[in-house]
DNA sequence: TTTATAATAATAGTATTACTATCATAAATA
DNA sequence: TATTTATGATAGTAATACTATTATTATAAA
C-alpha cells in the first residue's frame, strides 16, 4: 500500500475535519462524483445525503454549506497538483523544461490515482474546469481571502511564477503570466468541449494541442529579446 | 437626443421582450445595477420586484428564470461591445493598431454612456467581469449553445481572431488566442482588485497595466519569427 | 467492564427561493 | 365602445438551505 498522500487543509473550510472520519471520506467521495455528474448548481446536501445514506443534518455538521464544500475541494485540488508539479519537477535544472513540464501537468487531464484515496482526481479536475471559478467569483471573496481560503491556488501561481522568472528574470509579467497558463489551461479545455469554436482545437480536442498553443504564448513571451 | 442603439436580441433569451415596455425596461435596468450591488447568487427575482415596486409574476412574464436573464445580459453586453469596438476602429487601416484599440477597448472601464438608455455599461463591464463566465459554465451549456444563447460572445471573439490573422496570416492559433484576450482582460481585472497578489499589478490597481501586459503577450506571440 | 463522551441517525420544523395559477383591473388599440 | 393585452393582487406549491431536538450507537477512558 503507497504511503497515502495527506493535503494538509486551512481549518476554518470545515466545520469538522472530513478526513477524520468514514462519513466525512465519504462525503468527499460522493461530492466529487455527484458535482462531476450533475455540476454544482443542482448538487445539494439533501441528494448527497441519500446517495450515500446518511442525513442532511450530519453533513451539516462538516461543512457549513456548499460554498464551503466547494471552496474546500478547489483549494485540496491546487495542493494535490502543486505536489504533483513540485514532485515531477524536482530534479529539473533547466527552468525552460520545468516550465514546459508545468505547463502540460496543468493541461492533462490526470489519471485517477487507482483508488490510493478516496478522491478522484480525473473527477475534480473536470470539476475545477467547469466549477474552480465559482469558488472567488463571488461577493465573499473578500472575506474568504482573508481567512486565506485561496492560498493554496496563490501558492502554485507563486511557484509558476518563480519558474517564468527563472527562465527570465527581467520579464516583468511574471504573476500575471502564471495566473494567464492556469486559468487559460482551464478555460481551452472547457471551451473545446463546450464551445468548439471559440477555439482552435475544436477539430481534434486534443489536449496535446492547448499545451503547444501554451508553450507557444509563454515562450514567446517569455523569451529574452 | 442621441439616435438610441439597439443591439438585436436572441428571441428565445426571453418571454416578452424587456425592450417592448416600460416594465421590461425597468427590469432590465434594476438588474444590472441590483446584480452589480449584491451579485448574481443572493440576487432574486423577489428582491427585483420589491425594487421596482411591481410583482414577482410579472417579472416571470419577462424572463423565465435568473439564469435566462444573465444569459441575456451578457448577450447585451458582448453585442454591444462588438459594436463598440466595430465603431472604433471603423477606419483603423492598420491590423496591429486595431487590435491595440481592441485590447484597450476589452480592459477599460467604460463610461456610463449617459443615461442615453437604461443600461448602465459601467455596471454591465463589471457584472461581466465577476459573474459573465457564469452564463457558460453550466451542465446546460450545450442546449444553451444549440438556440445561440453564446453567439455574441462568439462573433466578437471571431472578429478578434480574424484581426489577429491579419497581424499575422501565419500564426496558428488566432481563436484561441482572442479568447484568451477577452477572458485575460476580465480575470487580471478581477484579480487586481480582489486577489492581487495573483497579478503584477496590485499594488497601482490601474488598468493600463494590463493593457500593456496583454499588448506584450499577443504580440510576442503573434508576431512573425 | 462500566462509564463517560463523542458521532451519527431519526425526525421535525422554519424561512427563503423559485416558481405556477387565477382573477381582477387598467391601459392601449381597433 | 368593445376588445385585446399588460399588469397587479393574491395565493399556493415544491424544493432549497438550513437549525434544533432527541435517541442510538460506537469509541475510548476509567
Amino acid at each position: 500500500m503507497k504511503p497515502q498522500l495527506q493535503i494538509r487543509m486551512n481549518e476554518a473550510l470545515y466545520l469538522r475535519n472530513p478526513e477524520s472520519s468514514a462519513l466525512g471520506k465519504s462525503i468527499i467521495k460522493h461530492s466529487v462524483e455527484m458535482i462531476y455528474a450533475q455540476g454544482i448548481e443542482t448538487f445539494t446536501f439533501k441528494k448527497l445525503a441519500a446517495e450515500i445514506g446518511t442525513t442532511e443534518a450530519s453533513i451539516y455538521r462538516y461543512f457549513e454549506n456548499k460554498h464551503k464544500l466547494l471552496v474546500y475541494l478547489t483549494a485540496w485540488y491546487w495542493g494535490w497538483l502543486e505536489f504533483q508539479i513540485s514532485f515531477h519537477t524536482n530534479n529539473i535544472k533547466e527552468p525552460a523544461v520545468k516550465l514546459k513540464r508545468v505547463i502540460k501537468l496543468l493541461t492533462s487531464t490526470v489519471l485517477d490515482d487507482k483508488q490510493t484515496h478516496h478522491i478522484n482526481e480525473s473527477f475534480l479536475h473536470q470539476i475545477i474546469i467547469a466549477e474552480g471559478s465559482k469558488a472567488y467569483l463571488t461577493k465573499q471573496v473578500g472575506e474568504d481571502n482573508k481567512q486565506q481560503f485561496f492560498k493554496p491556488y496563490k501558492d502554485l501561481c507563486a511557484v509558476i511564477g518563480h519558474i517564468i522568472s527563472e527562465v527570465n528574470p527581467k520579464y516583468k509579467y511574471p504573476k500575471s503570466l502564471a495566473t494567464t497558463i492556469v486559468e487559460m489551461a482551464h478555460v481551452q479545455n472547457f471551451f473545446m468541449n463546450n464551445l468548439p469554436s471559440l477555439t482552435d482545437f475544436g477539430k481534434t480536442k486534443e489536449e496535446s494541442e492547448i499545451i503547444t498553443f501554451l508553450n507557444d504564448l509563454v515562450f514567446s513571451s517569455v523569451k529574452k529579446k
